[in-house]
DNA sequence: GCAAATACCTAGTAATATACTTGGAATTGG
DNA sequence: CCAATTCCAAGTATATTACTAGGTATTTGC
């Protein structure tokens, strides 16, 4: 149940863009070298962030990613389903996907998958990019490691 | 964020074995059959519930397995970690995995994986095979579909 | 004692998903 | 115009998953 380098990187990528918020836009050049992240493969993260509402940005030069709203209207769990698509443990209590299991609603496990589903969601739900961030300041931690592996 | 068939199947099989406890050694073929799942496949994941003490088995004519213990005592948890390993988001906060990173004791985005891996943790583990089958025997569900996909 | 049925074990493999790379087009500021 | 950037689509190498194949060991029933 791990999630993939999409959902590892997109956290690190958001609280770096939160770090630097004061600065305006941020090239994705300069978080790729902080956070040690092929460029390339930021940008389609950075698509599906943008997609998804949390991150605005512009082209050009002097171009650059910032943060779409405040880092404490930000979710953990809205950056991971944006990138990691639902954070459901099987596809039968996916809410994005259609074709259920013919006999769904008679099924005994699922109240086990609906279970770890909600559980996840509430968690990732319950913590927000500002109240992290607010730790960081606190107990001025590295910026560096955000993350591992 | 998706459980592999792993801990799919394996949930399934140890439904499938509490449903006929009464009946003494259930061999794999009959678990296959009823749930569509390989044998030669079920083989490997039974290698692994059996090292856990969450079943026992004969070999021979006639031989098969049973659960180790009651279904009340054993958990969701029990069975998934078995059979998929640490239900961890990253190895970062895997209680298995020796090296940590070199800054774990500084990084912000530690906690996110430590609250997303307890959640789970306490989600599996307030789930029995017990109970499940509680809800089973209450609402005559079908047996046939104890899972999806 | 032999045959059948099972668990047990190891290694190989096909399919799928992940984690990128590559090469460009569009846009903007100087 | 040129450099720097976002944006976009396709290709690819690697890793993981989900098996398959082929055997050995053990037990029961005849």
């Amino acid at each position: 149940m791990r999630l993939s380098t999409k959902g590892r990187y997109g956290i690190k990528a958001m609280l770096d863009l939160a770090i630097h918020n004061s600065e305006g836009y941020i090239t994705l050049k300069s978080i790729a070298q902080r956070q040690e992240i092929s460029e390339n493969y930021l940008e389609q993260l950075f698509a599906s962030l943008k997609k998804a509402d949390l991150v605005k940005s512009t082209r050009g030069s002097h171009g650059g990613y910032i943060l779409a709203k405040s880092p404490n209207d930000i979710t953990v769990g809205s950056i991971l389903r944006a990138l990691e698509g639902s954070l459901a443990p099987v596809a039968c209590v996916d809410e994005d996907v259609q074709e259920k299991c013919t006999r769904s609603d008679t099924c005994v496990a699922k109240i086990i998958w609906e279970k770890i589903r909600d559980s996840v969601n509430d968690a990732v739900d319950s913590i927000t990019i500002g109240s992290i961030l607010e730790e960081y300041d606190n107990n001025s931690k590295s910026s560096d490691c955000l993350d591992y592996i």
